[in-house]
DNA sequence: GCTACGGATTGGAACGTTCCAATTCTGAGG
DNA sequence: CCTCAGAATTGGAACGTTCCAATCCGTAGC
């Protein structure tokens, strides 16, 4: 039973209805032991009687600090993201952050609006799980707000950390897995123009040379239609294996190769890359890295930088694995 | 080279930069059309020089608007639900409002803190994209502020709209696409102990009536896991064809039948629910619902509602359709 | 009964904006 | 040269907090 029509009870209201000053009523609600047990009851009484809900905005604005830290997340689509977020919501939780989570659907411009959304928000710091940023954007965004990039490494970019597998490693790791194995016509399903797929891609083709095997490198994209359609070219010239640059694209190129009616292991062998959760139960091969231990290092890394802002800039590998399932085993015999 | 350390730049630094006072760069900077064209021009190039960018708490703190609506996603590993984000995210940002994302990790307890998060941001409206509130939590929460639910219906609560699907009809006719193919075995696989679950769960056994067989439902999950153990105990039971809760399960009990050298669809069927675009891929059978346009109608209410908060609740249902793939065949003949 | 002290409480400035009302400026019309 | 309209610009209050410095009050010590 306000005054106004249904304006939200600030401490104000709290303040009148509890019979003390706004400042006391601040302090209770924070906690501190300064206010008379007395004063404090009558205060929670009256906060809880109006529903009365602090205000963030304010509050951030006067404390300089808004204890958030912002997250962009490159395509939430793909699950490996998803995997890669929970690392970090943990880790930042643990450091009493919270996190303003966004996503720019894999569209630079919207990635962009949404970026700068965070800074005016006042994040503390940035984790991207993966973007399409330019350098100069990367630098300017860096020179402004603690951050770090998961995904890839960033060398050279002050204020800028990362964490990211050896892409390089990981695809020779397939590619050594089918070698084994006996294949010799392994193809490549690329993840098309960016810096992740470039580097599976060269992984393969040193891997390829180093066993004295032609590459067969066919074009493809980070997605299921990307995989489908580089599995159908792979086929056409009669590769018993892929290497598939991520695992979404490994799924589309499993549906290309049932339709074409080729079963796998038996015709043709595949290996994704990624190592996201549901890949278990689609019995797919794969080379793993380790998702969540992603997330969470990226966290704690920013949080050191947000301590330490002027800091060198530091690069945390981590391991990449092959987990053999059974989308892999020996060449056909023909 | 302000003065202190390295505070970032306000409307203030701007204005002394450029000559003019806070108040000018403040209409410049909104483009207001009463500034002079040279002031304006001085202000852009003050600002810039400065790296200035806007407070947007100090901003929604005087305004109080801040143009933002929070969603809540109750799990961001089931692809589903980025699916229904896109559509909410594509029609809020068409209404000029950016979104704040958060998920609880299908844990009430995380989920009502950063619900509280959200609040305390004072968003102006709040999508939920499934949830595990209590009615009570809920209709505290709609009180406050306009709120609509996606994924299940939700009456009698005021301030509070809804979108969904009609879960028992769903089921139904993934009931009916199994009889029609000679199935009689048919089992469910469920979804545990919730709502939605329910539902499809009535909807599965009403069918199974209708059609003169007996129901024989299964312990399940809306998970992999869950949909793996269902159906091994669905099969342990001579089941033809397994209707399952949702996608996210029938992926995992597709794992089950292969570790158990069943093939699909020749000695089991398998039928999902929810329509993610996975399945396209994976060739397996559901039933799907418009996801991109559910997330759609939600924000399009949404908006409706913070335009005219003591509006009469509405339910939007959308329409679901068997999507038939490859895992839903003829019953084996033996 | 006075002083001093410490705990409890309070007023008010500050945070970075927006926006209203008031002021200054420019130049055309008389 | 004065007036006045309109355009351009400005100061200051306000938004809801936090937190510092100041005040108030009760009581222990003398």
């Amino acid at each position: 039973m306000t005054a106004s029509v249904s304006r939200r009870p600030t401490l104000h209201d709290v303040a009148a209805r509890a019979g003390v000053s706004k400042s006391l009523v601040s302090l209770a609600l924070q906690g501190s032991p300064k206010v008379a047990p007395a004063s404090r009851e009558a205060i929670l009484a009256a906060a809880d009687e109006l529903g009365y809900r602090p205000n963030r905005t304010a509050s951030s604005l006067v404390r300089q600090r808004t204890h958030t830290i912002g997250v962009h997340i490159l395509d939430l689509h793909n699950p490996v993201f998803a995997e890669i977020l929970d690392g970090v919501q943990e880790a930042v939780r643990s450091h009493d952050y919270s996190t303003l989570l966004v996503t720019g659907n894999a569209d630079p411009a919207t990635e962009r609006t949404e970026i700068t959304r965070l800074l005016e928000s006042r994040v503390e710091g940035l984790v991207l799980i993966a973007h399409r940023l330019s350098d100069e954007d990367l630098s300017a965004i860096a020179a402004e707000v603690p951050t770090v990039v998961v995904t890839w490494r960033t060398d050279g970019i002050p204020g800028l950390d990362s964490v990211a597998g050896d892409d390089v490693a990981g695809a020779q790791l397939a590619v050594d897995h089918l070698v084994a194995l006996g294949h010799s016509r392994i193809a490549h399903i690329s993840g098309g123009d960016n810096r992740i797929a470039r580097e599976r891609r060269s992984g393969y083709e040193q891997a390829m040379v180093a066993h004295g095997l032609d590459p067969r490198v066919v074009d493809g994209a980070f997605t299921e239609q990307g995989g489908y359609a580089g599995a159908e070219r792979a086929i056409d010239i009669g590769s018993t294996a892929l290497v598939v640059a991520n695992d979404l694209a490994a799924i589309g190129a499993l549906a290309a190769l049932r339709a074409r009616g080729l079963s796998v292991p038996e015709d043709v062998s595949v290996v994704g890359y990624d190592g996201m959760r549901l890949l278990d139960s689609l019995d797919l091969t794969t080379v793993a890295q380790p998702l969540a231990d992603m997330g969470r290092a990226a966290a704690d890394l920013l949080v050191d930088r947000i301590a330490q802002p002027t800091k060198d800039s530091v690069h945390r590998q981590v391991e990449t694995r092959l987990v053999a399932r059974g989308s892999s085993g020996p060449t056909p015999r023909h």
